[in-house]
DNA sequence: TTTTTTGCAAAAGGTTTGCAACACG
DNA sequence: CGTGTTGCAAACCTTTTGCAAAAAA
């Protein structure tokens, strides 16, 4: 895909296949997906430690954030439109949310009050039950 | 400390001179806290493996909650008041900030428009940020 | 005494590191 | 061609599991 290897250049990296690859599984599954989904999907020609390598960089770049799920591997998608997630506790089933003003206010409200930072960089919000189908 | 011992009747658990210990280590250390830091408190006469053992079964009970500091190891907290954090991705430093009904609003409306959900049993909200020393 | 809890050893996952070979630009 | 990237092997670190010994109620 074209965009990617602008989204490549953009952040100072070679275009290679490897993440070409890697960013087609992001854009071909619109979900938080760790290192190991990646290996699953690409498999041949692809080197598990390659994975985790490219996605840390990604991560320092901006390409990709963090997401925490509570499960033991760490999650990543691509930082487009900000949105946060509600996870099943049992079944795993992700649904996601918005951020919207709201909540951009409210915690610009929290970072006024605090001693000891004047401004932050990123946050989580996950909220975590049993999905109607679990429930 | 009695209220412990108190706290281990209430959730079904036999009193033994290690969860009391843990328990202490968090009344002692007011922050998120992870298994590697309180075997480095307790060290003589306590395993690792039944540090493990304790948080998992403290967090099933209630008695403690996971708080997603996007580290390498899962940190627990007392599940008393209910507050969230600022963390500094530098130095690690973190300011508490309460939870409020605002907040828990928004949550609840979140919920309601959510298709898949119809209640929560629990949430992250951490934010993260280069506090002012290290800014 | 009965059931739960703990320690030990070992293994299992996930992730990182060092180094040499390779490939993009 | 030179530097950034990848693969491989090995190590690392956190966490889990099985089983026998120890302790709480």
């Amino acid at each position: 895909m074209l965009n990617n290897k602008v989204l490549l250049k953009d952040s100072c990296f070679k275009i290679t296949s490897t993440r070409l690859a890697i960013l087609e599984v992001f854009n071909k599954n619109d979900k938080p997906i760790d290192a190991n989904f990646i290996y699953k999907k690409l498999k041949e020609g692809i080197n598990e430690v390659t994975i985790y390598r490219t996605l840390t960089s990604f991560e320092k770049s901006g390409i990709l954030r963090k997401v925490d799920l509570r499960k033991d591997s760490v999650y990543f998608e691509l930082n487009n439109d900000h949105h946060h997630h509600i996870v099943c506790i049992k079944c795993g089933i992700i649904e996601d949310f918005k951020e919207n003003k709201e909540i951009e206010k409210l915690l610009d409200q929290v970072v006024e009050k605090s001693t000891k930072f004047k401004n932050i960089k990123e946050h989580s919000l996950e909220l975590f039950g049993f999905c109607k189908v679990c429930n």
